[in-house]
Parts: structure tokens; sequence; C-alpha cells
RNA sequence: GGCUCCAUGGUCAAGCGGUUAAGACACCGCCCUUUCACGGCGGUAUCGCGGGUUCGAUUCCCGCUGGAGUCACCA
């Protein structure tokens, strides 16, 4: 038979049939509806956001009982990077996605299934291809890039569907004897798929998060080996997702549109077509053109998933924020389950919205600081001081001076019924703390603009002598509200109200020109508290300074 | 341009033939309060347009417009 003897000139060397691989990777005998998903990205090095999200999609949907898996597809030598797969697997290590199987860095790999890595395929790719040019469904072309281009550009002018199909497949037909003299001649040339496809065919599938979708048939006579004899990601997708047993594709929606490509080649290849997940990018507003547009690598800094680890943003929060990006009633979950781990929460492809997203930073923000108010002050301390030790190293160098004062500091009003939000992101902590330290404490004050400075001499002197540094917290106030009195201020707001006339203010004003006078600032948590961490001859020393640049 | 997907406030979005059109972020106001934050209460603001179908369309159908994707020996 003819294409036995093209399968021999074209495959010699192959000694393995699809049959030999079937039974190398078996059914993974999974709990009935048990998930298998993967994350298959180009080792470029670059995690982008999306990608995260993509990854995030995925093993968020292979859940506990399914298989989620790291594939590497490299197989285009001119987009390689070095370290390119680790940094894949450390960029989503960094946000506790961790594969069950597939590559762990550059060298090595975890799982039955694998090579994981398609550079480390192409053998598997080779015999499947052989297999169908036995069988008619697969040729050599010989076409140069230059006829192909050629070709393209009368397409364009006839406006034609572009590409290599009937007429144009010139090489549809070749024998093996004139493929023999080719390749003697040294010609080169790619395997093309001898499309089944009809001109008028039509084909339609239910897609997991858009719904059923109606396309053209594919009629292309698509590439599956290039001249160096690695597969085009439509074949090796094919391929390499019946053998490891993909049951949900979850991908970006740049590939709907190949979709028929890849239902035809499962087809032709006698495979059961896995269920498809295409997921909406995440946008971002154009600021040129007003419009959306992807989350771009080159324009937007928080494309780049780096982005959020300088910015110290926890990666619990960013999940949080995924999370409420891909099933947005998790966010109604998560105010009913405040303390419940994400992963109990019932995660739906089906509930995606099909509509790409807007990056949105302020509710990114606002995320976070709900995710770090929960934390505790051990957490805390802990992860300001991974964060400060890679991005920040005098934060760092502080907070290890005493590391028994900066949990003191951190712990102020942590772990109330109604939590504190000051914190955002690790690289807010610095200037949140900046009054603890003397390195940061700039000696501004930003005394109340209501407030006279002989007013404010006069409290600060009076407070020095009655300051008792060892006064429980609950005569602190009292304490303040005398002096008040004595200095011609309100007891309380509501008596300064009743009758301004009579006073200068309340004992809130009191407090707020000692909290100047310790702090710097206006604004700050309970003073009494930031009074006893920072200690009694520290507090005297603020006090006697602020008054010193009245 | 062909093919395809999408379309509810500023943003994320519930909704799936009859609703005062949820909720969250942001914004504004009030309350609580020694400041701020937290919390509570309230407010501004949304169904792209035009046709159908129907007693009735945000919801179903068609067209338009707009946005996005794709048309490689890149993934």
């Amino acid at each position: 038979m003819a294409n036995t003897k093209m399968a021999q000139l074209l495959f010699g060397n192959v000694d393995k049939t699809p049959e030999d691989y079937e039974i190398m990777y078996p059914d993974r005998g999974l709990n009935e509806g048990a998930k298998v998903t993967r994350f298959a990205p180009s080792p470029t090095g670059f995690l982008h956001f999306g990608s995260l999200f993509a990854a995030f999609v995925a093993s968020k949907t292979a859940g506990d009982d399914g298989v989620f898996y790291l594939r590497i597809e490299d197989t285009d030598k001119k987009r390689e990077v070095e370290d390119g797969v680790i940094g894949m697997v450390n960029g989503l290590k960094d946000f506790g996605i961790i594969p069950t199987e597939g590559a762990i860095n550059a060298t090595d790999e975890v799982g039955a299934y694998g090579p994981y890595t398609q550079s480390r395929r192409n053998h598997i790719y080779h015999a499947y291809v052989k297999s169908l040019v036995e069988q008619g469904l697969a040729y050599p072309c010989f076409m140069t890039e230059d006829e192909i281009a050629e070709i393209r550009k009368e397409q364009e002018a006839q406006k034609e569907l572009p590409g290599i199909y009937g007429k144009y497949a010139k090489y549809r037909d070749i024998t093996a004897d004139e493929a023999q003299a080719r390749i003697a001649n040294g010609d080169e040339y790619v395997v093309r798929l001898k499309s089944p496809g009809k001109p008028d065919g039509r084909i339609s599938f239910k897609d997991e998060v858009k719904g059923k979708v109606e396309m053209p048939e594919n009629i292309l006579d698509i590439v599956l080996l290039k001249k160096d004899g690695t597969p085009t990601y439509h074949f090796a997708h094919a391929v390499d997702d019946h053998l490891m047993h993909t049951t949900h594709v979850t991908r970006g929606d740049e590939w709907l549109s190949s979709v028929p490509i890849h239902l035809q080649l499962f087809y032709v290849l006698g495979f059961k077509a896995p269920k498809y997940a295409h997921i909406s990018p995440i946008m971002k507003e154009d600021a040129e053109t007003g419009g959306k547009r992807k989350l771009s690598k080159r324009k937007d800094p928080e494309a780049a998933v780096s982005f959020y680890a300088e910015a110290g943003y926890p990666a619990g929060a960013v999940n949080e924020y995924l999370m409420t990006i891909a099933n947005s009633n998790f966010e109604d979950w998560r105010r009913a389950n405040k303390t419940d781990s994400i992963d109990k929460f019932d995660f739906k492809l089906s509930k995606m919205s099909k509509a790409g997203a807007l990056f949105d930073m302020v509710k990114l923000h606002d995320i976070s600081k709900t995710y770090i108010s929960t934390m505790n002050t051990d957490e805390v301390f802990d992860a300001v001081t991974a964060w400060s030790a890679e991005y920040d190293k005098e934060l760092n160098s502080l907070i290890m001076r005493d590391t028994d004062y900066a949990k003191r500091i951190f712990s102020i009003e942590r772990g109330n019924k109604k939590p504190r939000k000051d914190i955002g992101k690790w690289s807010e902590v610095k200037d949140y703390i900046a009054y603890f330290y003397d390195e940061l404490f700039d000696g501004k004050y930003d005394w109340a603009e209501n407030m006279s400075k002989d007013d404010i001499k006069a409290i600060l002197t009076r407070y020095k002598e009655i300051y008792n540094h060892q006064s429980p917290s609950e005569d602190w106030f009292p304490q303040v509200q005398s002096l008040a009195e004595e200095l011609g201020f309100a007891k309380s707001p509501k008596d300064y109200k009743a009758d301004p006339d009579s006073f200068k203010g309340h004992a809130g004003d009191v407090a707020g020109v000692i909290r100047v006078a310790v702090t710097g600032r206006l604004n700050t948590p309970d003073l009494y508290s930031i009074m006893q961490t920072l200690g009694e001859d520290k507090v005297k020393e603020r006090i006697n300074t602020a008054i010193e640049g009245i």
C-alpha cells in the first residue's frame, strides 16, 4: 500500500505505534466526575497576570479530587528563554498554585503521564503523524514560504479564504516516489493534515463558559509537523491532552476560533474530545483611546505577576481578587464565611463571565485590606519581614532590630471584632509605622489648624506633668478630659456643641494635640496603645521635642 | 474584510417573561466616636439602538451599533 511506503519514507525510524502509547498512558482511574485540567504555558519566564488567572481557574476547576498539571509548551525555540520554566513554576508557587504533576523545574518532572515538556515528546507526536500518513490523513508538503506567501496574496486579491486547501493544496496527493525524490534532492517539507472538512460544513459545540458555539468546519490542511519535525500547537494539544487524559481544557478565549481545527484533529486521531472552557481575558482601560484592551505586558506594570510581589500584595489577597473576577458570587460567600479557606468555595466554570472584566486595582486594594485585617500579629510580622527582606532593606533592618517591639506595633488594635483596615499592601507598612522609629520620624508636626500655638504649648507642658505611663487604658482618657477642663476645653464634644462660645474646644482636640506631639500626625490608631508601645521615655522625649519646636 | 464571541450604574456584577432591577468597590451624606480607621444607616448612578414575538420584555428572535478575538511552519 502506497501510504505505508510514504509513512516508512517519512518516519522510518519511528518504532512505536499509537497503540503502544495508549497502553503506556492508560485511563487515570479517577473518581466519577473528577476533572483533569492543566496550565500549559510557553516557558518565556514572564508570568502574565492573565496567565496566572488561567492557571488559577484550571487549578480551581480540578479541585481536590481532580488532577491539575503543568505542561511546558516549548515547541518554538525562538520564544524560549533561559530559566523560563523555573520562572513559571515559581511564579505560580508564589500564589499558592502548585500543580499535582508536571514540570517542577527546567529538568525535572513528577507524574506518570510525562514527559510534560513538549520538546521531549517528539517521538510520540511522530508515531501519531506516521499513523495518520499511513491512513492517508496526512501528507508531506514541499511548498516554500515564498510559494505560500504568493498564494495568500492571490487569495486576498480574490477575497477567498486564505490558507492551504482545495486547489491550493498542491501536495495533497503526492506519491511516495515523488516525495522520495524531493527528499533526496534535499527539499524541506512540513507534514499537513488532509482535512476532511467540507466547505459548507458547520460544527457546533458547547463551551463550558461561552455556551453553545457554532462555527464553520475546518477545511484547511493545517500543519501538523513543522519542517524541523516539531509539532504545531494544534497537533500537540490534541495528542497531549488525549494522552494525559485532560477532561477540561481551560484556556484564553483567543483559542476559541481554533476549536474547529482541534475538534477535527481529535476526530481524525480517533480521540474523545475534551470539554473546552474559554476564559475571557482581563482587560484594562486604555488611557489613549478610552476603550478597553487586554492587559498588556508592554504598557501595564500590573500585567506582570512580579508587580504584586513587589508592591507587597499578599498572595492570598490576590487569590481572593482572582476568585471574585472568576465567580462573582464568591464575594457573597466570603461575607458569609469570613474565616473559611478559599478552597471551600464551590467554584464553577459555568458561573464565569462571558465578557472580559476590567482590571480594578482599587478593588484589589480593598480586598487586600480586608484580607490583611484578618491576619494575626505573627502572620503580619512574618509577611512584612519576608517582603521587606526582598524589597525594603531599611524597613527590614528596623523591624529585625527589635522583633518584639515590631510585633507590639503590629498588634495594635489587631484582633478586634472590627479590625482596622489600614494596610492594603506591605509597601504601605513603612509609612504606617514610621513614627515608631526615630529614623523614620520626620519631626514634622501636623498641628490642627484651629489650635493656637499658646494652647498647644499649654496643653503639652501640662500634659507632660500629669502623664502617668502606668495608668491603665480606662483611666487614660479621663485624665485627658480633666486636663481639658482645666485649660478651658469642654469635657466632651456634646458639651462643646451645646455651648461653643464657652470653650476653646473639647477633650478630643486636646487628645489631638498630644497625638500630633507624639506621632506627628492628626490621624492614628488608638493613641493610648501607641504610647504604651513607644514606652514612657520615648513619649516624654517626643513631647519635649514638640514643645521646643513650637 | 471573512469567521466568531460579547453587551445591566464609573468598575465587578445578580437577573434567566411580570422585581420598588440584588450585592460589592468607588463616590457623597448622616450616625457611632478623643482623631483616623472599622462598623451602621442612607444617597447619586445601569438594562446600547431599532424592529419583532407576547397581555407583558433587561430577559426570547432578527437587524444595527459598539467592544473584543482570530485568520502562521507563534503559542
